[in-house]
DNA sequence: CCGCCGCGTTGATCTGGATCAAGGCCGCAA
DNA sequence: TTGCGGCCTTGATCCAGATCAACGCGGCGG
């Protein structure tokens, strides 16, 4: 898919995939409007890097489709990723005027953008960007504690049986409730995105899923798509006692 | 000191030690005077839990004095510490009514408290509150980050020296800013303490405090006290390139 | 004075995941 | 067709940190 075509549909915003959970979901028509007039959209390859950690930044976006993470990497090399963006995520963060984490597509791309200057000039006059925005960081907030706990405490079987979860759920959220335990999505990470994402290497990532394959957790077709026959089982292996609880209330 | 004694002093805000750095930072003495009004100050022992994971919050708070912890635990007993609240943070999360994990007292704690009902109309009202807010969230989100990193890579010894230099800034930020490279101040955590923030156990904690006292990075003055004869040298021990312009550039 | 308890240290051993190494699969370009 | 590069898997070995265990120290209540 080419990522011009994409770009067409949502140059109306009422139409836009991500609008009704994206930063400007809880704005009014005439507020849309406004947004509508100064965002513009950038695409960008799988593997290419959006910013680098430490650049001057001069825009926020959206997500539009998609997969970009953020990540943390130490002079000798070490890296953690500290954020997976989905579509409808926000990136960027108004009053700095640079990033201190790598953001990368880790597939193609497309974002909606906003000039950081012109978006904190709407924060401003626009209390349900502002509000929305809060309550997107404190979501994040929750996840990054989340994560925390894994990283912190979980066994490597747990963490990436806590991934597979967590892109389902997400996954699912896009399309329509499923009331079957059984799920199916595309895994968009690479094994050693999934490595640096769960604090792992890739090699105990790789064992790690084909020992879930061989206890029939997941089936595998193909490298990247997997099934989940139960999802209960996952959540399970996940050892995320709240997960419902906490993502539904999420957002 | 009697907790009773650290009352009296902040009834008024103006004196207040966090005023410059908490929620209330940006108020007009306008707004200042109606925050005044509803505010309540409690306080809890060395020990105490403030809130369990789960329960009804009806109420925001900063931390005015003491230390406080934020910790998930699963099921099977494993915890792990998700926030390290020090005089000046933000406790609760205003949209939300039950916390994501227990809210302990680790020192004599004070903390300055809204109801959350209160408090949600002001910052409706008070978009300086609202938006000192969203600050001290953005911040909060960058630290967890920070610390996603520390507990996905680093090393035993690179964390205990991480936590330390930690909370040696913080401390060195209440007090007047220092220019030697020696800096001092007490531990307010146990050895158990530190290892749910590590995610490590703590005989590794204790193992690696000593290894530094050892090697001369820290000298201890019994057992919570502790002085750094060069904070350089401890920086270099936490492996942390960018700990300097983040904090600084943080708050 | 004794015994207990909370906290910390230190030693011995074990083990989950890292590290080092080899090879498989597949798509693509020459 | 061959060769190559990206991605993944699997095996062998190693080691940082967990686990299990003992003990030290200071405060406190009897």
């Amino acid at each position: 898919m080419s990522l011009h075509e994409g770009l067409k549909p949502h140059q109306n915003c009422a139409n836009c995939p991500i609008h009704y959970r994206a930063i400007c979901a809880q704005c009014e028509p005439d507020e849309l409007r406004l947004l509508e007039e100064i965002k513009y959209y950038r695409s960008f390859e799988a593997g290419q890097t959006v910013i680098w950690a430490g650049d001057r930044m001069d825009f926020v976006a959206s997500v539009v489709t998609g997969v970009a993470t953020l990540t943390k990497t130490m002079e000798d090399g070490r890296t953690q990723m500290v954020g997976l963006m989905l579509p409808s995520d926000f990136v960027g963060r108004p009053g700095r005027d640079t990033t201190p984490y790598n953001v990368t597509a880790v597939t193609d791309l497309l974002m909606c953008c906003f000039r950081k200057k012109q978006f904190e000039a709407m924060m401003i006059r626009t209390p349900h960007i502002a509000h929305r925005l809060l309550a997107m960081t404190l979501d994040e907030l929750d996840a990054a504690r989340e994560w925390m706990l894994l990283l912190g405490r979980k066994t490597a079987r747990e963490k990436i049986a806590s991934l597979l979860a967590i892109i389902a759920r997400r996954d699912a959220d896009l399309v329509a409730p499923q009331h079957t335990r059984q799920r199916s999505f595309d895994l968009p990470l690479t094994r050693a995105a999934m490595a640096d994402y769960l604090g792992l290497t890739l090699e105990t990532v790789s064992r790690q899923v084909s020992a879930l394959r061989l206890d029939g957790v997941i089936v595998l077709k193909g490298l990247r798509h997997i099934v989940v026959p139960d999802i209960d089982r996952l959540l399970a292996e996940a050892a995320a006692e709240d997960f419902t609880d906490v993502q539904v209330q999420g957002r």
